[in-house]
DNA sequence: TTGAAAGCGCTAACAT
DNA sequence: ATGTTAGCGCTTTCAA
């Protein structure tokens, strides 16, 4: 808990100017270099670290941005952010967690903390895709929005092409011969239900075919899927296949077609969407599900707030298109 | 993308020097309450926010702290981080976030740049209980660790009390009439798969009891729950309850048992560990469990910190009570 | 090749 | 009650 050692403190065990031991220590100016190894030397001997604050004061520069999440922290967040730490990491920058808990005062607040420690850039992160208000007008750093979307459409926004990864796990379905196919979700408003929707309809249609009963909508559980197994049964539809708008959904829905005595895949098979490790290996048998690659939102959305901040700003949305991961649930 | 806005800019805009204006902003010195206002209003009019960078080289303080995790951010961390978020930015505290995924070179890379950005204290977590080596010697800044120990006993770690948590376990079905109780597991090399079953043990030896069969140790996955109700039926042993080493392993015990005909809790009644909403509520019946209270471990970790940032640090391991969350796996 | 000196934006001690 | 000034630790001209 001692007092830190300083450049000057270096410098003089070196003898030298503290102009000159900044330069032996970065690299810069033309130096003796021996000159610069007595420097780095003396630096070692000290256990002298550079004091951020001092250098960001001169430069400006602070190697750091800020990483606001706007609802809680969570599952979706956690890919976001290693991802994003990821790309910052390699280039030696720290990232300031923000959890904004879905509160707008804690929002602004954040912000403006953010703006004054003098981030480089700021990436926003939500647990739904929908668009949002962008977090600020003529904001002084660029901001890019992870797997959430900016209502401004000039904003950088690196978001998950949901209408692909139904397409994808309609595509895997028909490949494997299935033709009769339900669509069991999440709440008819919710953003992602109705991407994921509109992408497994226009799919179907594209092959001149239609969902064989109307969608399901209901909710993000375990518990809604169950029930949806009864629900599908009991309409007499002779259904093959089931798209399920999440892993959860999908792995109540397994456990209720189980229950009613069908086996899966062979007289239904299940995709399953988000590929969460623990409900794609727990439902039995394992699930073939859809993949976001949330880690790779993460990682570009900090590769352009990088380029932005190296003054090469991307503007717009980009989607990403998923990966189908095929298990068990659809093998043939 | 502009210039950001100075103390003295605003200083000029109110005709003040800038050591009034920086009393006026912060509210100290003797001021007339109008220039005050006036100081004020031109910092709003010009958006001034002020230079986190340059007031910390001036005080010595940077209202920041680090947050390093050993192992990747996980389930676990988020709760720790949570807390920890929690009671730091009620004292308006921002947290720099470092995942150093098992790897030693990068928590020490992290720890270095943690220091030269000065930060005024560090928490340090990982996914295991185990104790682990110290992450420094003679660091300029407090360090506690949560969740995870410290091998050195002088340093302040936060960890929950898992044998504690058994006994809660235990003593709620020895309290629905249970007596023939079994003890399913992860790993036997696992801290926390001892700890909990020497737990679990010690309590039932305090009622003159034991273990209706041999601990039984596998994985921490479900796969293993459902193969262990298989190996628990067939010993015989007449079961009326077992204890699981985690939620996970109990909700595959929960499936097995089902498919082999028993009843849960009727025949046999069954306790997780961990509290994991995912698991509790998907597991049918919904499964009673041990809550470590991850979140009160994380913010009582930085409430810790805060304490040996102003100068009075608390040494040792304080380990914190679980809670019993009973549900219908229980039910008498 | 090196040193001296100015200055980044702010705070705090000291003058007035 | 307000202004002046020094200095936090570093980088970066500019001069030697």
């Amino acid at each position: 808990m001692d007092r830190a050692v300083t450049i000057s403190q270096v410098a003089a065990l070196a003898g030298v100017s503290t102009g000159t031991a900044s330069k032996a220590l970065n690299g810069r100016g033309a130096l003796r270099p021996e000159t610069r190894l007595r420097v780095q030397q003396a630096a070692e001997q000290l256990g002298f670290v550079a004091n951020a604050a001092a250098r960001s004061l001169q430069t400006g520069r602070t190697y750091t941005v800020g990483m606001i999440t706007t609802d809680s922290i969570g599952r979706f967040s956690i890919p976001l952010l290693i991802g994003a730490e990821d790309a910052l990491g390699a280039g030696q920058m720290s990232v300031f967690l923000c959890d904004a808990r879905d509160d707008p005062i804690r929002e602004q607040y954040y912000l403006r903390t953010l703006l004054s420690r003098k981030v480089d850039g700021i990436i926003v992160t939500g647990r739904r895709t929908q668009a949002r208000q962008p977090i600020g007008r003529d904001l002084p750093v660029p901001v890019v929005y992870a797997f959430i979307s900016s209502a401004d459409g000039r904003d950088c926004s690196v978001v998950p092409d949901e209408a692909d990864g139904a397409r994808r796990a309609i595509g895997h379905l028909l490949a494997v011969g299935r033709r009769r196919i339900a669509h069991v979700t999440g709440p008819e408003h919710h953003h992602s239900a109705q991407m994921r929707a509109a992408g497994a309809v226009d799919t179907l249609a594209a092959e001149g075919l239609r969902l064989a009963t109307p969608v399901l909508y209901g909710e993000w559980s375990e518990a809604w899927g169950r029930q949806a197994a009864g629900i599908l049964l009991s309409t007499g539809a002779d259904v093959d296949a089931v798209f399920c708008g999440s892993d959860q959904v999908a792995r109540g829905l397994a456990e209720g077609l189980r229950d009613a005595g069908r086996e899966i895949p062979r007289d239904i098979a299940l995709v399953g969407f988000d590929n969460w490790d623990v409900m794609v290996d727990g439902s039995r048998p394992a699930l073939t599900s859809v993949d976001m690659d949330l880690e790779g939102i993460g990682r570009t959305a900090a590769e352009m707030l990088l380029a932005a901040i190296n003054g090469e700003p991307v503007h717009g949305h980009q989607a990403r298109p998923c990966r189908l991961v095929p298990r068990a649930s659809t093998a043939v």
